[in-house]
DNA sequence: AAGTTCGGCAAACGACTGTTTACTGAATGG
DNA sequence: CCATTCAGTAAACAGTCGTTTGCCGAACTT
């Protein structure tokens, strides 16, 4: 049944789908639904839960090994890019519906979100660069991170479709964009 | 009828609406919308040049007025704030559609961010800073200010909903972040 | 003054909707 | 082996939906 959601909601929004739409899709009868959810919301967070799992395993990635500044911008994008190819329909739910119609569930990413950007700010610390960085700063670079990651993902998402050229222009963009944050934060001064 | 729509948007998505419902709060009959629209996907884009014209004022005033960088962020924060608490449907409606299910909204949409873009990298390689920057340097940082106001008026938007303390914490933060950008801006050596 | 466009209406069409109900077979557990 | 839970079904309910049609008055145009 998520599956069939998922499934649909890729021309679609969550707003819009209904109950019927995705038990068809996924061969049951419409009764069957509410064996599972009482909710089209519910499938929703439910959903949102789904792809958390592989984004963390993601971010956790990116973060474990070490290395100079520009070696881990380099993973980062690839890891974003191969994120994207690989969950696509994960990252385009996300996507759309952390904005959309459905407040529970744009509530359930959002909180997802800011526990990503704790996680980011957490493993900053441990860098020698932030030497001298107080706690709101460094939560302040990791949202910039987070929320850039969460752009570049999105722009990825518009290009895939069969367009290579500029996927590369965008991945091309967005290591130039963490080159500059990383020579701001290297010559920060403290707030 | 645009007034209905952009109104019933405030907690819907438009994949979602209905032609009856936009018709309804409107106070008038089913048949009176295709009198003005064929589809509901034009009511959308019809609503994005309506949400643009407010938009463009904003970037314009922005960028018109010369500054000391400090100025110009404090100034581009606070105008952001303006504008999301006075164009609240428009911001909603634009962060909403974005992503949205509706491919031609969501094409119009990034395509006029596109231009946006383009106008701030136009303003960005006038400024004394920007000179020996390439032209593809110069729509990188563009791209990255751009995208760090729209991830800002997102918060924001979610945020405004009563709650004044979240909202100068926004604040705080985007300002900081567009120090530390400005920062790695004024140390880049070209790509 | 005549003709034409414009924006509106009511009514009707069949198709689709969410949800509840009562029922069924299979697996599970004591 | 009996009871219970689980995951499924068909059928029915009253609504809502998008869209088309034919009609109407007012406002322009000529």
């Amino acid at each position: 049944m998520l599956d069939a959601g998922l499934h649909l909601l890729a021309d679609q929004n969550l707003a819009s789908l209904g109950v019927r739409e995705v038990t068809r899709e996924a061969g049951l009868s419409p009764a069957a639904f509410y064996r599972h959810f009482p909710d089209l919301a519910a499938l929703g967070v439910a959903l949102v839960e789904e792809s958390l799992a592989s984004l963390h395993v993601m971010i956790r990635s990116v973060l474990a090994e070490a290395g100079g500044a520009e070696e881990l911008i380099d993973r980062a994008v690839d890891v974003i890019e191969r994120h994207v190819r690989e969950h696509r329909s994960h990252v385009r739910f996300l996507a759309r519906e952390r904005h959309g119609g459905v407040r529970r569930v744009r509530e359930a990413i959002d909180a997802e979100l800011g526990r990503f950007a704790a996680e980011v700010g957490a493993a900053l610390a441990l860098q020698p660069v932030s030497r001298g960085w107080s706690e709101q700063d460094l939560r302040m670079l990791a949202e910039l991170y987070v929320d850039h990651m969460v752009s570049t993902a999105s722009a990825l998402l518009e290009a895939q479709e069969g367009d290579p050229a500029r996927e590369r222009r965008i991945a091309a963009t967005a290591r130039l964009q963490l080159r500059l944050i990383s020579l701001g934060r290297r010559h920060w001064q403290g707030s």
